[in-house]
DNA sequence: TTACGTGCAAACGTTTTGCACAAAC
DNA sequence: GTTTGTGCAAAACGTTTGCACGTAA
Protein backbone atom coordinates (compact mmCIF):
# COMPACT_ATOMS: atom_id res chain seq x y z
CA UNK A 1 0.00 0.00 0.00
CA UNK A 2 2.05 2.87 -1.53
CA UNK A 3 1.38 6.63 0.13
CA UNK A 4 0.09 9.65 -1.50
CA UNK A 5 2.79 12.06 -1.55
CA UNK A 6 1.36 14.41 1.15
CA UNK A 7 0.99 11.33 3.42
CA UNK A 8 4.72 10.46 3.22
CA UNK A 9 5.56 14.08 4.06
CA UNK A 10 3.57 14.39 6.80
CA UNK A 11 5.10 10.62 8.00
CA UNK A 12 8.50 11.91 7.40
CA UNK A 13 7.26 15.58 9.20
CA UNK A 14 6.18 13.73 12.03
CA UNK A 15 9.64 11.80 12.84
CA UNK A 16 11.15 15.16 12.41
CA UNK A 17 12.52 14.74 9.07
CA UNK A 18 12.55 16.85 5.52
CA UNK A 19 10.32 15.29 2.69
CA UNK A 20 12.27 15.09 -0.31
CA UNK A 21 11.70 12.80 -3.70
CA UNK A 22 14.20 10.05 -2.56
CA UNK A 23 13.11 9.57 0.49
CA UNK A 24 9.55 9.12 -0.62
CA UNK A 25 10.92 6.63 -3.06
CA UNK A 26 12.87 4.88 -0.65
CA UNK A 27 10.06 4.31 2.06
CA UNK A 28 7.84 3.25 -0.94
CA UNK A 29 9.94 0.53 -1.93
CA UNK A 30 10.07 -0.76 1.67
CA UNK A 31 6.18 0.17 2.58
CA UNK A 32 5.31 -2.40 -0.66
CA UNK A 33 5.73 -5.07 1.71
CA UNK A 34 8.38 -6.91 4.09
CA UNK A 35 11.83 -6.38 2.43
CA UNK A 36 15.71 -7.27 3.50
CA UNK A 37 17.67 -5.63 0.63
CA UNK A 38 21.45 -4.46 0.47
CA UNK A 39 21.96 -1.12 -0.88
CA UNK A 40 23.44 -2.18 -4.27
CA UNK A 41 20.19 -4.45 -4.60
CA UNK A 42 18.17 -1.43 -3.84
CA UNK A 43 20.09 0.23 -6.18
CA UNK A 44 19.23 -1.37 -8.53
CA UNK A 45 15.73 -2.23 -7.57
CA UNK A 46 14.85 1.42 -7.67
CA UNK A 47 16.67 1.73 -11.28
CA UNK A 48 14.00 -0.82 -13.05
CA UNK A 49 11.80 0.86 -11.47
CA UNK A 50 12.98 4.13 -13.76
CA UNK A 51 14.02 6.00 -10.26
CA UNK A 52 18.09 6.92 -10.42
CA UNK A 53 18.84 7.87 -6.85
CA UNK A 54 22.60 7.73 -6.45
CA UNK A 55 24.41 5.50 -3.65
CA UNK A 56 25.55 8.34 -2.01
CA UNK A 57 22.04 9.62 -1.45
CA UNK A 58 21.00 5.87 -0.61
CA UNK A 59 23.62 5.39 2.40
CA UNK A 60 22.75 9.15 3.69
CA UNK A 61 19.48 8.47 3.86
CA UNK A 62 19.28 5.03 4.96
CA UNK A 63 21.14 6.06 7.87
CA UNK A 64 18.12 9.09 8.31
CA UNK A 65 15.72 6.47 8.52
CA UNK A 66 16.97 4.46 10.39
CA UNK A 67 17.80 6.97 13.17
CA UNK A 68 14.48 8.16 13.11
CA UNK A 69 13.23 3.87 13.88
CA UNK A 70 11.64 3.77 10.03
CA UNK A 71 14.08 0.77 8.93
CA UNK A 72 16.29 -1.03 10.91
CA UNK A 73 19.64 -2.07 9.72
CA UNK A 74 21.74 -5.96 10.02
CA UNK A 75 24.41 -7.52 8.77
CA UNK A 76 24.71 -10.09 5.88
CA UNK A 77 27.00 -12.78 6.17
CA UNK A 78 30.31 -11.34 4.75
CA UNK A 79 29.38 -8.04 6.62
CA UNK A 80 27.30 -5.44 4.33
CA UNK A 81 24.56 -3.38 5.86
CA UNK A 82 21.39 -4.91 5.20
CA UNK A 83 18.14 -3.15 5.65
CA UNK A 84 14.58 -4.19 7.02
CA UNK A 85 11.34 -2.22 6.86
CA UNK A 86 9.95 -4.11 9.09
CA UNK A 87 10.42 -2.81 12.58
CA UNK A 88 8.39 -4.73 14.60
CA UNK A 89 10.46 -7.06 17.22
CA UNK A 90 11.55 -9.64 15.31
CA UNK A 91 14.14 -11.79 14.99
CA UNK A 92 16.64 -12.98 11.75
CA UNK A 93 17.92 -15.85 10.02
CA UNK A 94 21.05 -15.03 7.39
CA UNK A 95 22.21 -17.69 4.91
CA UNK A 96 25.61 -17.98 5.05
CA UNK A 97 25.41 -19.31 1.61
CA UNK A 98 23.81 -17.01 -0.45
CA UNK A 99 22.92 -14.12 1.94
CA UNK A 100 19.29 -14.25 1.87
CA UNK A 101 17.74 -12.95 5.15
CA UNK A 102 14.04 -14.35 6.24
CA UNK A 103 12.32 -12.76 9.40
CA UNK A 104 11.08 -15.10 12.08
CA UNK A 105 8.26 -14.27 14.58
CA UNK A 106 8.20 -17.33 16.81
CA UNK A 107 4.35 -18.02 17.95
CA UNK A 108 2.66 -15.48 19.93
CA UNK A 109 5.07 -13.61 22.83
CA UNK A 110 7.02 -16.26 23.58
CA UNK A 111 9.73 -15.51 21.84
CA UNK A 112 10.06 -12.37 22.30
CA UNK A 113 9.48 -12.85 26.26
CA UNK A 114 12.69 -15.23 25.71
CA UNK A 115 14.91 -12.71 23.97
CA UNK A 116 13.88 -10.12 26.87
CA UNK A 117 14.45 -12.52 29.34
CA UNK A 118 17.75 -13.39 27.80
CA UNK A 119 18.64 -9.63 27.51
CA UNK A 120 17.64 -8.95 30.81
CA UNK A 121 20.19 -11.92 32.55
CA UNK A 122 22.76 -10.38 30.63
CA UNK A 123 22.42 -7.14 31.35
CA UNK A 124 22.65 -8.45 35.09
CA UNK A 125 25.60 -10.62 34.58
CA UNK A 126 27.72 -7.51 32.81
CA UNK A 127 26.65 -4.50 32.96
CA UNK A 128 26.00 -3.53 30.01
CA UNK A 129 22.83 -1.82 28.34
CA UNK A 130 21.57 -4.00 25.71
CA UNK A 131 19.87 -2.00 23.08
CA UNK A 132 17.58 -4.92 21.59
CA UNK A 133 16.66 -8.40 21.89
CA UNK A 134 16.58 -9.03 18.42
CA UNK A 135 19.05 -12.06 17.44
CA UNK A 136 20.26 -13.11 14.39
CA UNK A 137 20.89 -17.14 13.60
CA UNK A 138 23.67 -17.71 10.80
CA UNK A 139 22.14 -20.84 8.86
CA UNK A 140 21.23 -22.54 6.19
CA UNK A 141 17.99 -21.66 4.22
CA UNK A 142 15.88 -24.28 2.46
CA UNK A 143 17.81 -24.31 -1.10
CA UNK A 144 21.36 -24.31 0.04
CA UNK A 145 21.00 -27.15 2.38
CA UNK A 146 20.51 -29.32 -0.65
CA UNK A 147 24.14 -28.83 -1.52
CA UNK B 1 50.06 -19.88 28.93
CA UNK B 2 52.05 -20.13 25.89
CA UNK B 3 52.78 -23.31 23.85
CA UNK B 4 56.32 -24.48 23.12
CA UNK B 5 56.99 -24.14 19.06
CA UNK B 6 56.73 -28.36 18.98
CA UNK B 7 52.91 -28.12 21.09
CA UNK B 8 51.90 -25.95 18.28
CA UNK B 9 52.98 -27.83 15.75
CA UNK B 10 51.34 -30.69 17.12
CA UNK B 11 48.14 -28.80 17.82
CA UNK B 12 47.93 -27.71 14.20
CA UNK B 13 48.92 -31.05 13.13
CA UNK B 14 45.91 -32.52 14.92
CA UNK B 15 43.47 -30.34 13.30
CA UNK B 16 45.33 -31.46 9.83
CA UNK B 17 47.26 -27.96 9.52
CA UNK B 18 50.38 -27.38 8.31
CA UNK B 19 53.22 -25.40 10.97
CA UNK B 20 54.34 -22.14 10.02
CA UNK B 21 55.59 -19.42 12.55
CA UNK B 22 52.83 -16.99 11.77
CA UNK B 23 50.45 -19.57 12.62
CA UNK B 24 51.96 -20.12 15.95
CA UNK B 25 52.54 -16.28 16.86
CA UNK B 26 48.95 -16.15 16.27
CA UNK B 27 48.01 -19.13 18.48
CA UNK B 28 50.50 -17.45 21.33
CA UNK B 29 48.81 -14.38 21.13
CA UNK B 30 45.07 -16.08 21.04
CA UNK B 31 46.07 -18.71 23.81
CA UNK B 32 47.05 -15.79 26.58
CA UNK B 33 43.78 -15.22 27.29
CA UNK B 34 40.45 -14.54 26.06
CA UNK B 35 40.56 -12.50 23.10
CA UNK B 36 38.28 -10.19 20.46
CA UNK B 37 40.20 -8.59 17.93
CA UNK B 38 39.89 -7.24 14.55
CA UNK B 39 42.65 -7.99 11.86
CA UNK B 40 43.94 -4.14 12.12
CA UNK B 41 44.38 -4.54 16.06
CA UNK B 42 45.94 -8.07 15.48
CA UNK B 43 48.55 -6.63 13.07
CA UNK B 44 49.01 -3.70 15.30
CA UNK B 45 49.40 -6.08 18.37
CA UNK B 46 51.68 -8.64 17.06
CA UNK B 47 54.14 -5.80 15.44
CA UNK B 48 54.39 -3.71 19.20
CA UNK B 49 55.95 -7.53 20.10
CA UNK B 50 58.35 -7.29 17.05
CA UNK B 51 55.96 -10.08 14.87
CA UNK B 52 55.55 -8.52 11.58
CA UNK B 53 53.04 -10.33 9.73
CA UNK B 54 52.00 -8.90 6.83
CA UNK B 55 48.23 -8.30 6.28
CA UNK B 56 47.68 -10.61 3.96
CA UNK B 57 49.04 -13.54 6.38
CA UNK B 58 46.63 -12.32 8.92
CA UNK B 59 43.67 -12.69 6.75
CA UNK B 60 44.53 -16.26 5.28
CA UNK B 61 45.39 -17.80 8.55
CA UNK B 62 42.50 -16.02 10.44
CA UNK B 63 40.02 -17.74 7.92
CA UNK B 64 42.20 -21.18 8.32
CA UNK B 65 41.67 -21.05 12.15
CA UNK B 66 38.19 -20.39 11.95
CA UNK B 67 37.23 -23.15 8.98
CA UNK B 68 39.28 -25.88 11.16
CA UNK B 69 37.49 -24.44 14.65
CA UNK B 70 39.96 -22.98 16.49
CA UNK B 71 38.91 -19.31 16.48
CA UNK B 72 35.38 -18.25 15.77
CA UNK B 73 34.03 -15.19 13.71
CA UNK B 74 31.69 -12.26 14.73
CA UNK B 75 30.41 -9.20 13.25
CA UNK B 76 31.70 -5.67 14.98
CA UNK B 77 29.06 -2.82 15.25
CA UNK B 78 30.37 -1.49 11.66
CA UNK B 79 30.59 -5.11 9.96
CA UNK B 80 34.27 -5.75 10.23
CA UNK B 81 35.73 -9.17 11.60
CA UNK B 82 36.16 -9.81 14.92
CA UNK B 83 37.77 -13.35 15.93
CA UNK B 84 37.13 -14.53 19.20
CA UNK B 85 39.65 -17.27 20.53
CA UNK B 86 37.07 -18.78 23.21
CA UNK B 87 35.48 -21.26 21.24
CA UNK B 88 32.83 -22.32 23.90
CA UNK B 89 29.52 -21.91 23.39
CA UNK B 90 28.59 -18.34 24.40
CA UNK B 91 27.09 -15.55 23.33
CA UNK B 92 28.55 -11.27 22.48
CA UNK B 93 27.50 -8.37 23.46
CA UNK B 94 28.72 -5.62 20.76
CA UNK B 95 29.11 -2.00 21.63
CA UNK B 96 27.63 0.33 19.20
CA UNK B 97 29.62 3.04 20.82
CA UNK B 98 33.47 1.76 20.97
CA UNK B 99 33.05 -1.73 19.23
CA UNK B 100 34.24 -3.66 22.06
CA UNK B 101 33.43 -6.61 22.81
CA UNK B 102 32.57 -8.82 25.76
CA UNK B 103 31.60 -12.75 26.08
CA UNK B 104 28.46 -13.29 28.29
CA UNK B 105 28.33 -17.20 29.73
CA UNK B 106 25.00 -17.24 31.52
CA UNK B 107 24.54 -18.84 34.58
CA UNK B 108 24.79 -23.16 34.12
CA UNK B 109 23.99 -24.61 31.13
CA UNK B 110 20.89 -22.49 31.17
CA UNK B 111 21.20 -19.85 28.43
CA UNK B 112 22.83 -22.30 26.47
CA UNK B 113 19.32 -24.37 26.70
CA UNK B 114 17.55 -21.35 26.08
CA UNK B 115 19.80 -20.61 22.48
CA UNK B 116 18.87 -24.08 21.70
CA UNK B 117 15.48 -23.89 22.41
CA UNK B 118 15.26 -20.41 20.38
CA UNK B 119 16.67 -22.46 17.42
CA UNK B 120 14.95 -25.31 17.31
CA UNK B 121 11.67 -23.78 17.17
CA UNK B 122 12.90 -21.22 14.34
CA UNK B 123 14.31 -23.82 12.59
CA UNK B 124 10.97 -25.42 12.74
CA UNK B 125 9.08 -22.50 11.96
CA UNK B 126 11.16 -21.52 9.38
CA UNK B 127 12.67 -24.98 7.49
CA UNK B 128 15.99 -22.97 7.59
CA UNK B 129 19.04 -24.99 9.11
CA UNK B 130 20.83 -23.50 11.71
CA UNK B 131 24.49 -23.87 12.86
CA UNK B 132 25.42 -22.29 16.05
CA UNK B 133 22.84 -20.94 18.77
CA UNK B 134 25.28 -17.93 19.63
CA UNK B 135 23.45 -15.09 19.99
CA UNK B 136 24.96 -11.25 19.16
CA UNK B 137 23.54 -8.71 21.30
CA UNK B 138 24.21 -4.76 20.11
CA UNK B 139 23.99 -2.70 23.04
CA UNK B 140 26.30 -0.41 24.89
CA UNK B 141 28.84 -1.39 27.66
CA UNK B 142 29.45 0.41 30.59
CA UNK B 143 31.42 3.06 30.04
CA UNK B 144 29.81 4.35 26.72
CA UNK B 145 26.51 4.43 29.08
CA UNK B 146 28.24 7.30 30.72
CA UNK B 147 27.81 9.60 27.56
C1' DT C 1 60.24 -32.65 -4.73
C1' DT C 2 55.80 -31.30 -4.32
C1' DA C 3 52.35 -28.87 -2.07
C1' DC C 4 51.49 -25.16 0.60
C1' DG C 5 52.49 -20.59 3.18
C1' DT C 6 54.47 -15.88 2.84
C1' DG C 7 54.86 -10.90 1.72
C1' DC C 8 54.18 -7.41 -1.39
C1' DA C 9 51.44 -4.62 -4.22
C1' DA C 10 47.50 -4.17 -6.79
C1' DA C 11 42.59 -4.85 -7.12
C1' DC C 12 38.20 -5.11 -5.15
C1' DG C 13 33.54 -4.05 -3.09
C1' DT C 14 31.39 -1.26 0.26
C1' DT C 15 30.81 3.00 2.49
C1' DT C 16 32.03 7.89 3.39
C1' DT C 17 33.27 12.50 2.13
C1' DG C 18 33.90 17.19 -0.26
C1' DC C 19 31.81 20.00 -3.10
C1' DA C 20 28.68 22.85 -6.16
C1' DC C 21 24.01 23.07 -6.98
C1' DA C 22 18.97 22.45 -5.99
C1' DA C 23 15.04 21.93 -3.09
C1' DA C 24 12.50 22.34 1.33
C1' DC C 25 10.96 25.07 4.81
C1' DG D 1 16.87 33.43 3.05
C1' DT D 2 18.63 29.78 5.60
C1' DT D 3 19.06 25.19 6.22
C1' DT D 4 19.18 20.75 4.46
C1' DG D 5 19.27 17.25 0.61
C1' DT D 6 21.24 15.80 -3.91
C1' DG D 7 24.54 13.83 -7.29
C1' DC D 8 28.97 13.35 -8.76
C1' DA D 9 33.59 12.05 -8.29
C1' DA D 10 37.18 11.03 -5.31
C1' DA D 11 38.75 9.00 -1.23
C1' DA D 12 38.75 5.79 2.54
C1' DC D 13 38.23 1.46 4.44
C1' DG D 14 38.36 -3.56 5.13
C1' DT D 15 39.34 -7.50 2.58
C1' DT D 16 40.92 -10.47 -1.33
C1' DT D 17 43.92 -11.76 -5.07
C1' DG D 18 48.06 -12.63 -8.25
C1' DC D 19 52.47 -13.55 -8.17
C1' DA D 20 57.46 -14.70 -7.21
C1' DC D 21 59.72 -16.70 -3.62
C1' DG D 22 60.43 -19.51 0.63
C1' DT D 23 59.34 -23.31 3.74
C1' DA D 24 57.08 -27.74 5.53
C1' DA D 25 56.47 -32.34 4.95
Amino acid sequence: MSKSPDQTRELLHSFGLRYSKPREIILDYFGEKDRHTNVEALYEALKERGHHLSLSTLYLNLAVLKNAGLVRELRGSSGEAIFDSNIRPHHHLVCENCGEVTDVFLAGDTSESIAWDLKNRAERATGWYIKEPSLEFQGLCPSCQQD
